[in-house]
DNA sequence: AGATTTTTGCAACTATGTTGCTATTTCGGT
DNA sequence: ACCGAAATAGCAACATAGTTGCAAAAATCT
C-alpha cells in the first residue's frame, strides 16, 4: 500500500473540494484506496487496508458521506457485505445514476463495475413501477480467465 | 399469525419429507411462515414472527439447511439484510435454478420474486464468463400502487 | 491568527452471525 | 410402542458489523 504521491494527493484533494467536503486525512486516504485498485471495497476491506489508521466509526461515516455526495455507490451482495465503488462523474449530491452492471468474480472474489455493459430495460407486469435496477452477474473475470489458461 | 391448520401442517411436513429432512417444530414453523405470505423474509423477520419460539442459532441453521436443499433461495440486498424466499420446484439438492427477477418495493419495503419476469441475457465483454445473474428492481409494487389511487 | 464549524475518536451499546458442546428430539428397525 | 443411532436444538461464548452521543481535535472562513 504505497503512500500517496504528490499527484494522487492532489487528485483526491480536488475530488473532495469539488464536493465541498473538508479535506481530512481519513477522507483522502479512503478515497485513495478506491483509486489505487479497480475493485469494489467493503467496510472491512477498508479497515484492513487502512491498517488501524482510523477509527471504525470514522470509516463508516466517511463512506456514508461519500455515498451521500455521489462519490461512491453501494453494491448489494448475497453475503451481507455491502461493497462500495467509485462513481463516474454523472453522480451528484444525493443522486446516483448508474447504468452499468456489477460483476462478482468467483475466483478472485473481487467485485467490479462493468461500465461498458449497460443495464437492459426490464418490462414489469402491470401495476409495478421502476425506480432503479441493479444487475449482479457472478462468474469468472477476465484476469482470472487469462491466469488460468497459462 | 395463525396456528397451523391440519392442511398447512401436512403441506410443510410433505415438503420437508420430500427433501429427506427430519420434521421438527422449528422447520415446520419456519416453512409455514414462508407459505403464509408472499414476500421474502430476512433472518430478523423470522425471529420476530416466530416470537422467541426458537433459538437464533436454530433459525440460522434452519435457513442454511433450506438453502442447501433448494427449498428457499437468498436475495441480495443493499441494506445488509439477506432475504430468503421459497423456491419453485425446479430447485433441488444444492442446485438453484432461478430465472426470475426480484422486486423491492420502496413503499411497503417488501421483497418479492416476480416469477413472470424472466432475466434477460447479459452480454459481457470478452474474457468474462457467467455463472449466475441476479436482477434487483426497486420501485413501487402493484398493491401499493393500487392502495395509493384510492 | 482566531472564531466557528466540521470532523474525529472514544465509549458504550445494539444487532448480526458463528462455533463447540451437550441435551433433546427424530427416525429407522424391531 | 420401544430402543438405539443419528440428527437437531439450545446454550454459552465469541466474533463481526453497525449506531449514537459527546468531548477533543482539526479544517475552514475571514
Amino acid at each position: 500500500m504505497p503512500r500517496a504521491t504528490a499527484a494522487t494527493e492532489k487528485k483526491v484533494t480536488d475530488l473532495l473540494k469539488r464536493q465541498t467536503l473538508s479535506v481530512t486525512e481519513s477522507r483522502k486516504r479512503i478515497l485513495q484506496l478506491f483509486l489505487e485498485q479497480p475493485g469494489a471495497l467493503s467496510h472491512g476491506d477498508i479497515e484492513k487496508r487502512a491498517g488501524g489508521m482510523f477509527d471504525r466509526v470514522t470509516i463508516y461515516r466517511t463512506l456514508q458521506t461519500f455515498v451521500d455526495r455521489g462519490l461512491i455507490h453501494t453494491i448489494p451482495s448475497a453475503d451481507n457485505a455491502i461493497r462500495y465503488a467509485l462513481c463516474k462523474d454523472e453522480c451528484g449530491d444525493g443522486h446516483h445514476r448508474h447504468e452499468h452492471i456489477h460483476f462478482v468474480c468467483t475466483e478472485c472474489e473481487q467485485t467490479f463495475c462493468l461500465d461498458e455493459v449497460v443495464t437492459p430495460v426490464i418490462r414489469l407486469p402491470k401495476g409495478y413501477s421502476t425506480d432503479q435496477i441493479e444487475i449482479l452477474v457472478q462468474g469468472k473475470c477476465k484476469q482470472c480467465t487469462v491466469a488460468e489458461r497459462r
